[in-house]
DNA sequence: ATCACTGCAAAGTCTTTGCAGTTCC
DNA sequence: GGAACTGCAAAGACTTTGCAGTGAT
């Protein structure tokens, strides 16, 4: 068992979530991409007959509680998941062939501020979800 | 016929779609309304029996193409559909009791411009989605 | 007259639920 | 041992598709 692995152990029994090794390796996967990822990929993804599509979605709500990975939505018709591990990471998708690149620092904790006092009946934002919709040059050519 | 459905008329028109009562009465309830809303509630707030639920996924998606409406995903499980009249309009949404609340003016131009300048594999951003996920005074009671 | 829009039924996709068996701590 | 996790089957929710009939320009 390597260094890396022990480190997504530690995360995981952190969060007081059982160690299992579906679990490992779905947490691994996402670490390693650094990137959203479907439920049907991830099932993919881990070796034939690991886990069922079913378990993939329980885990992932489990992680996501947890703080372990984000919801994100590309408007690709499903939810993708990412590691949670970098925070303020946000995606450029293309909207004709649903190419996605990421960027960080989007700036945005002095707007929360200002809309937050903006509105008195909001208590706190724990999350904001950004991203851009946009046409890569390769579509635009066509 | 007041002042307001024959500007939602000539909007329509000017989008190549054909004018019928049931999207006149949908683009109604958008521009009302001013706040996203799924197409179950939008059947619902039509006079009974006007449109079928298939005809208003239908109209949305055409609306959507034409500029006339925007989708929003406020994590409810389903789409929502806004007005496309005003821009730069943006979510505050609780994440406890699903409440919404709305806020214009985040900024981006700037963010957007660097953005496309470091993904050069990227020709232009047509649109953003930003939504602040938080938690509402009175779900922070409980 | 033509092409777009509509309703109804059916199917498709993504996601959740129930329950019995298994695994982690 | 007990609570949490898992697989399989089934159901549920949201959305799309096909086709015949209607309506807008």
């Amino acid at each position: 068992m390597n260094h890396a692995k022990i480190n997504l152990q530690v995360s995981i029994r952190a969060k007081h979530l059982k160690v299992t090794p579906i679990r490992l390796a779905l947490l691994e996967c996402l670490e390693q991409l650094q990137k959203p990822i479907s439920i049907q990929e991830l099932v993919e993804l881990l070796p034939t007959g690991l886990a069922d599509q079913v378990t993939v979605y329980r885990a992932m709500q489990s992680f996501v509680k947890a703080g372990l990975a984000r919801e994100v939505n590309l408007r690709h018709g499903h939810v993708d998941y990412e590691s949670a591990s970098s925070s303020d990471h946000h995606h450029l998708v293309c909207t004709s062939c649903g190419r996605v690149e990421d960027f960080e620092e989007c700036g945005m904790d002095e707007l929360i501020r200002d809309v937050l006092k903006k509105h008195p009946e909001f208590s706190q934002v724990q999350e904001h979800a950004l991203e851009l919709f946009g046409t890569c040059k390769s579509c635009m050519k066509k």
